[in-house]
DNA sequence: CTAAACTTGACCATTTTAGTCAGGTATGTA
DNA sequence: TACATACCTGACTAAAATGGTCAAGTTTAG
């Protein structure tokens, strides 16, 4: 089980972009710099969040994104659903009575990848960009 | 993020054995044809389950495999261990002071990761095997 | 002695990932 | 108006991971 590159990138880029859209829109190209991510990548990435309504773009020169809502509505499991970074753990359709394994029932762990999916989902599902800024003012040890 | 096969047909292999092991060694080809598995992949998943000392085999006719440990001994975590499935959120070594982006301090999501990782091992540490049997018992809708 | 079942290791097709590349288009500023 | 900056779009691809298959054994109950 690991997390893709996409939805990392995805998260780390919009924090970054949470500490500096105050003032200014904010450029890929900086949000590259500072966070080592490839500049075209980083435009397929916006690209999704930006139809998901998470930012909004500004064109021309001093362009660039701007956060489309408040940090604190805007939560992990948003990001990673424009990025299309779903979490999988059934292997079966989940609306279809057969599983997995072609069979009329629901397989023997079933019921278990289905409460690991929920368990994770949780996690997403409770935090927020706002979250994450906090938690970087912290400086943790 | 999703759950390889792999680490899904070792816990579904487990648990069928579970059910059957009181009584005689359950040979692969049972597995196999119960749970819709090929058996030469169940090979390669066996043999690191008993590497691993999860499991014993039983060679010649009427051989097969039993439970090496009491199931309530035997959780998700020593499951995912043995075969290899591991969780990994973070991008960079954890050992290092390095961060993923090759920068001398961790990048801002880090911690982040780091608590997901948490998260979803807490839930294999406190699935044993026993658990999964009663569960399935229940007849949950 | 033979069939059932474990054992080992090499091999491979397909899919996914993590990007790159090559073109655009819009717009603030000089 | 020129032009640099920055967004926008779609096609393409190398490398890795996945999910197996295949072949050639060895062991032992009956
Ligand atoms: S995972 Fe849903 S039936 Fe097996
Ligand atoms: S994930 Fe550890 S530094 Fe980025």
């Amino acid at each position: 089980m690991k997390l893709t590159s996409k939805g990392r990138y995805a998260v780390m880029a919009l924090v970054d972009l949470a500490r500096f859209d105050n003032i200014n829109p904010v450029s890929l190209r900086d949000i590259s710099l500072r966070q080592g991510i490839s500049l075209d990548y980083l435009e397929q990435i916006f690209s999704k969040l930006k139809k998901n309504e998470i930012v909004k773009s500004i064109r021309g020169t001093q362009g660039g994104y701007v956060l489309n809502k408040n940090p604190n509505d805007i939560k992990l499991t948003n990001i990673f659903n424009a990025v299309d970074e779903k979490v999988k753990t059934v292997q079966c359709r989940k609306e279809s009575k057969k599983g997995c394994n072609g069979k009329a029932t629901k397989c023997i762990t079933h019921n278990l990848w289905d409460e690991l999916e929920t368990h994770i989902n949780t996690f997403f599902e409770n935090k927020s960009l706002k979250d994450l800024l906090n938690n970087n003012k912290e400086t943790r040890v």
